[in-house]
Order: structure tokens, then sequence, then C-alpha cells
DNA sequence: CTTGGGTCCGTCA
DNA sequence: TTGACGGAC
């Protein structure tokens, strides 16, 4: 079955704006129109965008993407929402404890993982595959560091993820395996759909001699453009041939430094620990002829932005305690021929459609003025946009709002019918078909868990393995600055370079023991036995993942490792395990408040404990949490949380008009599509709505 | 009128 | 802090 979402322009025709793989397959593309993707594959399922208020209407994607977000959670507390449809996810954690407990080794745990440099990219052919995943693991080379074997366990992780979503939601999604955020998102994209990609660090450089400069995230647009063409880089490996200096001047600092440090696979940037959005927004755009210049139709659309923002931050506010503060109304204007965009922010104190529309009118009085005598706005509008942010807290204002549900039912009788094509509402009716509704969606959620189909296959998981990689940044940099610290460095090396060679961590410590050294290795968790006499196994990662890791007990002494407690580095402490870390911070702690100083390096650590923290009180499925099943959200209240989904409900019901025409009507004519499937859902709720949003501003035009 | 429109995030002055 | 703008999906 060929699934592709496209877009109904009215006045012109339909016009595709996203192929799903198997018609990709077939020679369908985007930007074509619908008669031309039948032409190609005859089977094709068009399937549109659902509208609401003459708009295109996504919740059904933002809710799409929580669900597959609220498994994620289960298995990271740092989880970043990229996108509606990406996410990054540190496994870091995840992969330590794993390592602890790994044992029966089998290769075909991964099931669908690629490693780059060992197949073709673009490719998911299965032979391919697994050969080259089996090589990774059998090159010595590959052991040079315990990165790679972060990423192999957190691959393997990864794959339970995957596995989940699918069985869970119903979703396929891809992902890339790496040591930070920006290589993870070009893994992801070699192997889709539905496989996950290890791009291991040694292996980047290779990548990137045939790799496009604007493949690399954030090179897609103008600074990629500048790149190629004013340094002449074609590929990314064409960037290593400048200085961190001179790609400063060419940009400023940062630019020039983060170019310097992604043109060798590294990159700074964390994973932040983010479910939600900072700012919820909607936006129309009113190309050409189709600008907004008469009052009329100015109030119209910003009402209708009002609706949709008032009822999408109810239900924020219900469902995530926090109230929005700011509202920023944004615009473009047409001033002779050319659009220029400008944006006005007000105090939010309200959200009440009536108090968003005031507000955002007179915001956009301030740059667009009116003539009263012909009634002109000018200049016309070609862009309309509504964008609340700044949250807060608000955990008093939920009783508010069940207070206001209850006086809203009691004035329901204001309720608008449309006088056209839909029948009447009657007050009985209408809550009557409500509790129906209710029920009725509880049937159909049970059976959309069991009919789901998963063809929604555009999840795009990226899963980052946050690591060392950070450390090496920072190490490269030190050494540079300051060449006196080479036991240090020597460390360094020895955490992430393997090095066969007993006589290099007699210089760790002068003093250490042979014994010592062993211990030093099994923090590493890098089992390769090189104290061993005779070595006949190579240090691949599969003799690795065939023997049992060490206890931490057997762990060497912080106080041993850091001889001057005083003088932690954050590089080496980073690369340690997260219990070794903790222990090495304690000590640290009570060291520090013996002699209360204020030197670099406490100020440091502070800066450490502190993301620790950030990290484990960010949401996470605790031990009382649920899982909802309307949402997929993770809860700790159900019954509240429940009783938020009624309130949503009800409200929605008595206090937006179109949508009391738009539910009641499709309920009455076709109770039966709402046991709906995925893939006929949008192109049915699509062709309902057409008709109803006619006759709806039929009504708004009397 | 478009090589999608609607949303989001982040940076910079 | 606000507003302009780039970038991505």
């Amino acid at each position: 079955m060929m699934i592709l979402t496209i877009f109904v322009d009215i006045l012109w025709q339909i016009r595709i704006i996203a192929v799903n793989y198997e018609a990709r397959d077939k020679g369908v593309i985007r930007s074509m129109r619908g008669d031309d993707a039948k032409k190609h594959c005859p089977e094709i399922i068009l399937v549109s965008v659902p509208t609401v208020r003459e708009k295109a209407d996504l919740t059904r994607y933002r809710d799409a993407g929580r669900e597959v977000l609220a498994v994620l959670c289960r298995f990271s507390n740092c989880v970043q929402r990229a996108s509606v449809d990406e996410a990054y996810i540190d496994l870091t954690k995840a992969v330590e404890e794993r390592m602890k407990s790994l044992s029966q080794f089998s290769p075909d745990k991964w099931k669908s993982t690629f490693v780059v440099g060992y197949s073709t990219n673009s490719s998911n052919d299965e032979g391919e595959r697994k050969n080259g995943f089996r090589a990774w693991l059998e090159d010595s080379d590959s052991l040079k560091n315990t990165a790679s074997l972060k990423l192999a366990v957190g691959a393997l992780i990864v794959e339970e993820i995957r596995e989940t979503v699918l069985s869970e939601t119903g979703f396929k999604c891809s992902a890339g395996i790496a040591h930070n955020k920006i290589l993870a998102k070009l893994a992801c994209g070699l192997h889709k759909p539905n496989r996950q990609t290890i791009l291991p660090l040694e292996c980047v450089l290779e990548l990137y001699k045939t790799l496009p400069v604007k493949k690399i995230k954030n090179l897609g647009g103008k600074l990629g453009d500048n790149v190629v063409e004013k340094l002449g880089c074609k590929t990314m490996s064409d960037l290593l041939k400048f200085t961190e200096k001179e790609l400063q001047a060419k940009y400023d600092e940062k630019a020039g430094s983060w170019l310097y440090n992604i043109a060798r696979g590294l990159d700074n940037e964390p994973v932040t620990a983010r479910l939600l959005s900072k700012s919820i927004g909607c936006c129309k755009n009113f190309p050409g002829r189709a600008a907004l210049n008469k009052t009329k139709d100015v109030h119209h659309w910003i009402n209708k932005l009002a609706e949709e923002l008032s009822e999408r931050l109810l239900e924020d506010e219900v469902m995530n305690k926090r109230r929005a503060n700011l509202l920023t109304v944004s615009m473009h204007l047409e001033i002779n021929k050319k659009d220029n965009a400008s944006s006005k922010s007000v105090v939010l104190s309200s959200y009440e459609v009536d108090k968003i529309f005031i507000v955002a009118e007179q915001a956009l009085r301030k740059v667009c003025k009116v003539d009263p005598s012909i009634d002109n706005w000018y200049p016309p509008i070609k862009h309309l946009g509504l964008s609340a942010g700044k949250f807060s807290n608000s955990s008093n204002k939920i009783l508010k709002f069940f207070k206001l549900s209850e006086n809203s039912n009691l004035n329901s009788t204001k309720t608008n019918c449309n006088t056209d094509n839909a029948a009447p509402i009657s007050e009985n009716e209408n809550k009557s078909s409500f509790f129906e509704r209710m029920f009725q969606r509880d049937v159909s959620d049970s059976n959309k868990k069991l009919n789901m189909v998963p063809d929604f296959s555009k999840h795009d998981l990226y899963v980052d393995s946050e690591d060392s990689q950070s450390s090496m940044v920072k190490a490269v940099n030190e050494n540079r600055e300051s060449p006196d610290e080479s036991q240090k460095d020597n460390i360094k090396r020895k955490l992430f370079n393997l090095e066969n060679d007993d006589n290099e961590l007699e210089h760790i410590d002068g003093k250490k023991t042979e014994t010592d050294s062993k211990k030093y290795f099994v923090i590493e968790q890098s089992a390769v036995n090189l104290n061993e006499k005779n070595v006949e196994k190579k240090n691949t990662l599969t003799n690795f993942l065939n023997q049992q890791v060490k206890q931490e007990e057997e762990w060497i002494k912080p106080e041993e490792l850091f001889p001057d407690i005083s003088q932690i580095d954050d590089d080496l402490l980073s690369a340690l395990p997260l219990s070794y870390r903790n222990k090495v911070m304690k000590l640290k702690e009570s060291f520090d408040r013996d002699l209360n100083t204020k030197e670099h390096g406490v100020i440091n650590n502070i800066a450490v404990s502190n993301g620790e923290k950030l990290s484990s009180e960010s949401l996470s499925a605790g031990n009382s949490s649920f899982k909802c099943e309307e949402c997929g959200e993770i809860v700790e209240d159900y019954e509240l949380h429940q009783d938020m989904h009624v309130a949503i409900k009800l409200d929605k019901e008595l206090n937006s008009i179109p949508q009391v025409v738009n539910r009641t009507s499709s309920s009455t004519i076709n109770d039966k599509d709402k046991k709906r499937k995925l893939k006929s859902c949008g192109k049915k709720k699509n062709s309902d709505n057409t008709k109803k949003m006619k006759s709806i501003d039929m009504f708004f035009k009397k």
C-alpha cells in the first residue's frame, strides 16, 4: 500500500508534499501532482493534511510525535525534542549500566545496525549489513578506544528502543548512533528507512571525503553556501585544510571554531533534556493577491489564529501545568513588492480568544496603518502569526480551569448553529453526542492499538551516545595551551587510545604498580587483558563483548587516580563512568569543604554536578508513572490526567463553534469511521472538513 | 505562485 | 529584553 501526505491548494491542483519510501521506489517525488503520481504508481493512496479553520491542522502529527517521545523517555532521562518527528537521546548512562551487566553476547542482537565504513551508504542490503557489522566487531582497529565499544552497546540499546517504539506506537523509525548530535543526525540518514547506523569517530574522515558540505546540519543554508563558494569546499574533507584561526577570520569566532571542529567530527552541543516546546504558535501566509488589507479579513484571520492558539494553550496548560506570559505577533508586510518581516511582543495575561484578539490587533496596528475612509490597511499583510512563549509554572490555575469548564457548560445554549448544510444542534443532542463520542474514543483507541499500521515511517530517531568525544575536543585545545601538563595528557591518551604499552602505564604515576595499572584499564572497561603475557587474542569488540566486565569494587580508588584532588581534570573526569565520577565528586566536595577554596577547578566541578542534577530532575517515567492511553503521555497523576482530557473535550465542545459542527456531523454521518485506521483517517477527516469549512466560511461572510 | 506552509529553535545586536 | 533573521523539518 502506498501512502503519502499531500497538500490541497484550493485554486490550484493537488500537490504532493511528502512521499513514503515505498512510493519513492516507484519514482514518486515531492512537488509532483496527484495525477502525475498515479502514473508512476497506480495503487497510490493520496492522503491530505487535515484542515481546521481553513488552515492545515497539525495536531495529528504533534500527537504522534509525543507518543514516540513518551517511549523514548523510558530509556533515558535526557531526551531532547528536536522537531515534531525527531529527538535526540543521551544514552551515556544507559550504556554504562549495560556494560556492567553485559552477558551472552551475540552479533545477531544487532538486527538492523549498519556501521559507516563497513557497508555501502544508502543501501539497506541485509547481507551487506550483516557482514559489515561483523567485520567491524572483528576489526582490531575498532578497539583503539572505548568509544567504539560504547557505540556498539549504544546501538544495542537503540535496537531495543526502536523495537519498543514500533510495538507500542506502530511507528517505524531510523536512528543514528554517534558521539555527538551532528554525527548522529548525519548517520541517521545513511540507511533509511527503518534501519540504524553507527558512525564511529575513526570512520568520519573517510566518510567526509565524499560528503557534500551541505549535508551537515547547520550547513544546509546560507552558511553552507558560503563555505562551498567562498572557501571552495565541495566536500567536508576540504574543510580540513583551514586552520581554526583562518576559519575564525572568514566567519566569526564561534562559527569558525565550530567549522574547524565539525570538520574533524567534533561537536560540543549537549543533548538538552527538554520534551516540551518553548513556544506555541500558529501562522498563515497570504501570498500574492491574497494579502490582507480589509478590516473584515484582518479581523477574521486574527480571530482564527487566536482561536487555535487559545485552544492549544489551554491544552498545554492542563497537560503541562504551565502558562505562557508573552504573546508575539509576527507579520510580513509587502512594502514596494518586497516582503518585510517584523514582530511585536506584548504581555499575555489571558488565554481567552477575545483577549488574545484585542492585544494582537493592537500590536498589528502599530506597524500597519488603516485608512478608515476607504477601509484600507497598508502595507498589505502577506503573513500573520501568533506565538506564545515565556512559560512559567501554573499549578493553581488548573483548578480554576476546571471551574471555568463547568461554567461554560451552563452557558452552552449560546452555541451558534450553522444554518446552511449542517443540521442544527440542540443542547441535548450536543451533550449526548459528547459522551457518546467519549465512549467511541475509547473504542477507537483500543482499535488503534491493535490495528495501527506502521506506515508513518518518517520518524527519525537520532540517538546520541555522548561520551568521551567532547572531552577530546578540550584535550586537543589544552595540549596547545598548556603543554606542561604532560602527565594529565598521558592519562587522557590512555583513556582514549588503548596503547599496548606497559611502560606508558608506569608513566601515569611513577609509584603505580602493575596491579594498579591493571585496575586502571578495568575502569575503561576495554577489557582486553593487556597485562597477560601471551596475548593471543586480537583487541576486537567481539573479544571484549565475550568477556565479563569486572565489578565496580575492583576499580581504582579515586585518590589514586587523582593524587592531587584539587586539580581534577574535567575532561578526564567526564570520561569516567558515572558512578565512579560520583565517588570522585564526593571526595572532591569533602576536600573543598575543608579548604574552602575558590579556585578555577571548583567552579568547573560545580558546573559538572549541576549538569548531573539537571538530567535527573528532568521528566522521566518514574516508578509511579502511567502511560495515558489517550495521548501516550507519561503522567504521574493518572486520574487528574484523565480528567484533563475530559475537560479539554468538554471545553472544545462548548467553546468552539466550528469544532462542534465538525464533530457532531461527522459522528452522525459516519459513526463507523470513528473506528479509524491510521491510513484512512486523514483523508476521511479532510473530506468532511472541506465541506464543513465551506459552510462555516459562508457563516462568517454573512 | 511556491522548489509546501506552518512551526519551532537558536543566535545576534 | 526585544526584534530580526537563519536554519530545519
